[in-house]
RNA sequence: GGGCCCAUAGCUUAGCUUGGUUGGAGCACCCGGCUGAUAACCGGGAGGUCGAGAGUUCGAAUCUCUCUGGGCCCA
């Protein structure tokens, strides 16, 4: 059977007909299906789909994100490799409860308790797939395939069970384990905040700072300290210094006290003081101070010299007060030196009641009274305020207040040797991210703080007896069952339902109850590996997909998913859980500003999916800049893409389609062989390979954009502005000559490769182009094309090259000579280091001339001039000067060189070095010259170049009124001109035989369909054509 | 405030690893040409303080430092 090539079905290039024709084609072939069964015994290519949150509308990132995934994924199923494509819904987590809150108009955690939970959480799941819809419909618009049918969904009790799973197998190693969090906190909400909520409310604030003095016990002295929050003195447990860091004890203002050396050249600069004694921080450990305040009795021993080194130099005193109910650092601090932690703040922010004098007062108020009851105590050495950021609340816009908050860890900070040795087996793309961002980071992993204290999310598999405090991890749905008394047939393995369970304690028999958290919903994305396929409950699944080969996200992502999937893995199973990370930056506006709904700045997709297309859009993301680069995103960019690359694809499929067609050219009955193909056309396939070549070598380094380039460079400037140009005569021929046919070979192979090429960047066009060759099957099913090194002819490439600039060099000649591209030239001269004697045809046809000479040396064309030497004629002869150089400038080169001028009967004579000598091109010769190669062109007309030219000018405007009418290509005509039959009587058969006029009738009177008078040459030449 | 990344023509960018003639393209603009594939193409023109400053060097877009602006992450 065979195949033929389809015409265009539509005249214009309309993208959005052509993707949605697509989109149903796949639909109906089940061609995604098809991809994932042709390659079903294959090596696998193990890509893991990052799950996005579909509790909001798409935005043009996610987009882009789909985009490289899809691309990768394409390509390397194209090149032979088994991807299970598995979509996955992150459904867990703060965001979500937000969204929530704010459509219910919930604003506290009591309001949500005293909603219910239940009917709480149950609006949580409702939400979390209210936009599924519009997500799924973006992913196809974009043409991502991704099995959305059966996707990993991190709220369903399958997943929840995995990841309880992996929570015990923690457990068991001893690395899950209750502490103490310093939480940012509104004291007004009653609430904890998430880190990402934090970071939207810094705002730059001026505080007081205070230097204060802690007298030291039984010696005479202070500490001098410094702090920008007076209120967390009362909560003062200890002093830090740096242990490495010079203090000294100094005499000042009649006082003895002790800072760090370094700080004290800093404030006290050109102030008078004695310096006593000096030591290192270390020395200073364990020495007792006088507690400024004392409301309550410390549990433990306190007010004494610790060391740490995150004690600065670069502000304060180098002393710092520590208190560690209130900050991270000091917190930590309080726990290696086994400090007590004094809480003495209200959960609403107020002062309790053993804090007398400021009792029930906001701490942040209470400030200034604490600073005048130092400076009344003497212990107050000074005041200074102080610019920097601080923290509010994003919602009610308090200050907020860091709290030590109960809260359960996973010991990751002694794994942090396993996380670099497994991020080692990890390529990062780009490359530094692994040793910079992502590297600095796991370095110094913290331990990962599990719980939330909220109620959408996996529940802490945690119970406590509460008789007898035994705690049991609990790791799966059985246990569960055998451990409680009530559990039902039908179950969610969310709260509230896991708080109603009644579970014995195994020990002593007692009541259990379960710790209230829920867990970090990055915990949740982070087990992705093995809770997608219910691991180790099913088994096979997760053996043959782990690790991943590939996983791609945003930037945003690099402690964020990227991190908590190293880390899961690292905990359970020790190993990097993919080894290919591509990390893509972010789309930016047309001023390179982040895209937000609020600057009104932002492009919905669905704009660009109805009139450029998504295949412009991928292309553009695809090849304006490296995929780790943030890219700028707007309409008018798209369209160019658009304009650019797909309507040139287009074109050149349109331009073969319409011919062969014609011809009925049919690739499997009219092939030509290759060998037997012209120059031009082993040139292209050539071309083709080098590019084939390019693109494998730019993929396997994820530089798409380069890959893309390439493509773009080929199309437009091999295949379009060069391979067609030079090659549409050879279709215009009317017989089924065997040069035709191998041209349509040549295009009809180097279009299905191209189609091929390209189909993983913009999946539609391709599809629509390779359909329309006579394929039957997608071009999605096929292989990627590999490079035929047999095929690539370097030195030919190097020719066409040459010829290429000889061609555009003749252009730049005749338009600084105004002569028209359209008269032809009697001869054209090259002078080339190149042999182009095979390029002589295309060179003779570009160059329009009717004799090439290829020649050894520009001399026979070429003369010496002589031209006078203004600046030593003139001291020579003075006024006459210029009459003379006037004459020898009239002078041939011959009798300048003699060295002689005569005037009125008078002889000048002159020195050689009174004339300049030149070269150049004799008379009627235009000349240039680049590299090795000189092009020299006559430029001297006969009446004959004349005429045939003035031929050229008329056909061509028949032909432009032929377009005007619309006609086939093929349909003939009558025409009338408006001219003397003598003048054109030559070139009537030529005339005839380019426009397809049946007759042309020269005469005064002019009719036709279209009638039109043109000004050619200066005459007034009417024209008129008819359909016969 | 800290860490990382980025900055080249109005726009999109090449060149930076390894310093070396006058920093290349494309889009848009102006002039001219070509055209029965093309919304295209070709020739010419205009358009650059290579973000700013300093340093290294005979020589810096390229190497170093500081600053400015943008992005991401963290506080």
């Amino acid at each position: 059977m065979g195949s033929k090539i389809k015409k265009p079905s539509m005249k214009k290039f309309n993208p959005v007909k052509v993707e949605e024709e697509i989109r149903h084609y796949w639909e109906e072939h089940q061609v995604f299906k098809k991809s994932l069964e042709k390659r079903k015994d294959k090596e696998p290519y193990i890509f893991l789909e990052g799950p996005p949150t579909a509790n909001g509308m798409p935005h043009p990132g996610h987009v882009l994100t789909r985009t490289m995934k899809d691309i990768i994924l394409r390509y390397q199923s194209m090149k032979g490799y088994y991807i299970e494509r598995k979509a996955g819904w992150d459904t867990h987590g703060l965001p979500v409860e937000i969204e929530v809150e704010k459509k219910l108009g919930l604003h506290t955690k009591q309001d949500i308790e005293k909603y219910g939970i239940e009917k709480f959480n149950r609006e949580c799941k409702k939400s979390v797939f209210e936009y599924e819809e519009a997500w799924v419909e973006m992913t196809n618009r974009v043409g991502f395939w991704i099995d959305m049918d059966n996707p990993y969904i991190t709220l369903e009790n399958d997943y929840i069970e995995s990841v309880w799973w992996s929570l015990k197998e923690i457990w068991k190693k001893g690395w899950l384990y209750k502490g103490h969090k310093v939480t940012p906190f509104c004291p007004r909400c009653g609430t904890v905040l998430s880190f990402h909520e934090v970071a939207q409310g810094y705002k730059e604030v001026e505080d007081l700072s205070i230097f204060i003095k802690f007298k030291i016990q039984d010696e005479d002295g202070y500490f001098l300290a410094w702090t920008t929050t007076p209120w967390t003195l009362i909560s003062n447990v200890a002093l830090a210094v740096h242990p490495g860091e010079w203090y000294v004890k100094i005499k000042y203002d009649g006082e003895t006290l002790i800072l760090a050396e370094e700080r004290c050249a800093d404030l006290l600069k050109g102030k008078d003081y004695q310096i006593l004694d000096r030591v290192k921080g270390q020395e200073l450990e364990r020495k007792k101070y006088v507690p400024l305040y004392n409301y309550l009795k410390p549990p433990k021993k306190c007010w004494y010299i610790v060391c740490a080194d995150f004690v600065s130099m670069d502000e304060g005193t180098g002393i710092v007060h520590i208190a560690p109910a209130f900050g991270e650092d000091d917190y930590e601090v309080g726990k290696t030196n086994d400090l007590p932690v004094i809480q003495l703040v209200n959960p609403d922010g107020t002062f309790p009641h053993q804090v007398k004098p400021w009792s029930g007062k906001f701490v942040k108020d209470a400030d200034p009274g604490i600073i005048e009851d130092l400076r009344n105590r003497g212990l107050l050495e000074g005041v200074l305020k102080y610019k920097h950021q601080y923290p509010y609340c994003w919602r009610c816009d308090s200050p907020l207040l860091y709290y030590a908050i109960e809260s359960w860890f996973i010991k990751m900070s002694h794994l942090r040797d396993a996380l670099v040795d497994n991020n080692n087996q990890i390529n990062w793309y780009p490359g530094h991210l692994k040793q910079g961002r992502f590297g600095d980071f796991i370095k110094e992993a913290r331990d990962w703080s599990l719980s939330r204290k909220r109620y959408w999310g996996t529940p802490l598999p945690i119970w406590t007896c509460k008789k007898c405090q035994e705690q049991i991890c609990v790791g799966t749905v059985e246990e569960l069952k055998n451990l409680s008394t009530n559990f039902p047939r039908n179950y969610d393995l969310h709260r509230p339902f896991v708080d109603t369970l009644h579970l014995t304690c195994p020990k002593c028999g007692g009541d259990m109850e379960r710790e209230e958290d829920v867990i970090d919903a990055w915990y949740d994305s982070g087990s992705a590996p093995f809770a997608q396929w219910h691991y180790p409950f099913e088994k096979e699944k997760f053996q043959k997909n782990f690790p991943a080969n590939f996983i791609c996200e945003a930037i945003d992502q690099t402690r964020g998913w990227f991190y908590s999937l190293l880390a899961v893995s690292t905990l359970i199973f020790n190993t990097s859980p993919y080894r290919n990370v591509l990390s893509l930056g972010h789309i930016l506006d047309k001023d390179g500003q982040k895209m937000s709904k609020r600057k009104k700045n932002y492009v919905q997709p669905d704009t660009i999916f109805n009139r450029e297309g998504a295949d412009a859009m991928r292309w553009y993301f695809v090849s304006a800049n490296a995929p780790w680069h943030p890219i700028r995103f707007y309409e008018e960019i798209i369209k160019d893409t658009m304009n650019k690359f797909l309507l040139t694809l287009w074109n050149i499929y349109s331009f073969f389609a319409t011919y062969a067609s014609l011809d009925n050219f049919d690739p499997k009955k009219d092939w030509v062989p290759m060998d037997s193909w012209g120059l031009f056309d082993k040139w292209l396939v050539s071309r083709l390979n080098h590019l084939t070549e390019d693109i494998e070598d730019k993929i396997s380094s994820f530089e798409l954009h380069k890959a893309a380039r390439a493509l773009e460079e080929f199309v437009i400037n091999d295949f379009s502005n060069w391979y067609i140009r030079c090659s549409r005569k050879r279709f215009w021929a009317e017989e089924a000559t065997p040069d035709k046919y191998a041209g349509y070979s040549t295009f009809y192979y180097c279009l299905i490769t191209l189609s091929q090429l390209v189909a993983p960047f913009v999946p539609f066009i391709s599809e629509y182009i390779y359909l329309n060759m006579g394929e039957t099957n997608s071009v999605h099913l096929q292989d990627y094309p590999t490079s035929n090194k047999t095929h690539i002819d370097t030195p030919l490439e190097e020719k066409m090259r040459e010829a290429r600039k000889i061609v555009e060099a003749s252009r730049s000649l005749r338009a600084k000579a105004c002569i028209k591209l359209r008269h032809p030239l009697s001869r054209g001269i090259i002078v080339s280091d190149i042999d182009l004697a095979d390029l002589e045809d295309i060179l003779k046809d570009e160059l329009n001339v009717k004799e090439l000479l290829f020649e050894p040396s520009c001399d026979p064309y070429m003369e010496k001039v002589a031209r006078a030497n203004y600046s030593t004629l003139g001291p020579k002869f003075k006024k006459q000067a210029s009459i003379i150089a006037e004459e020898i400038n009239k002078l041939s080169y011959e009798d300048a060189v003699k060295g002689k001028v005569t005037m009125n009967g008078q002889d000048f004579f002159y020195d050689p070095q009174d004339i300049i000598i030149e070269t150049r091109e004799q008379k009627n010769l235009l000349s240039t010259q680049s590299g090795g190669t000189t092009l020299i062109l006559d430029i001297e007309f006969s009446q004959d170049l004349k005429d045939e030219g003035f031929a050229r000018e008329i056909v061509r405007r028949i032909q432009e009124m032929r377009k005007q009418m619309d006609l086939e290509m093929n349909e003939s005509i009558s025409t009338m001109i408006s001219i003397d039959h003598e003048r054109i009587k030559k070139w009537i058969p030529y005339i005839k035989d380019e426009t397809r006029s049946g007759e042309i009738i020269c005469s005064e009177n002019v009719s036709g369909d279209v009638v039109k008078e043109w000004k050619i040459e200066g005459d007034t030449i009417t024209i008129g054509i008819s359909r016969v």
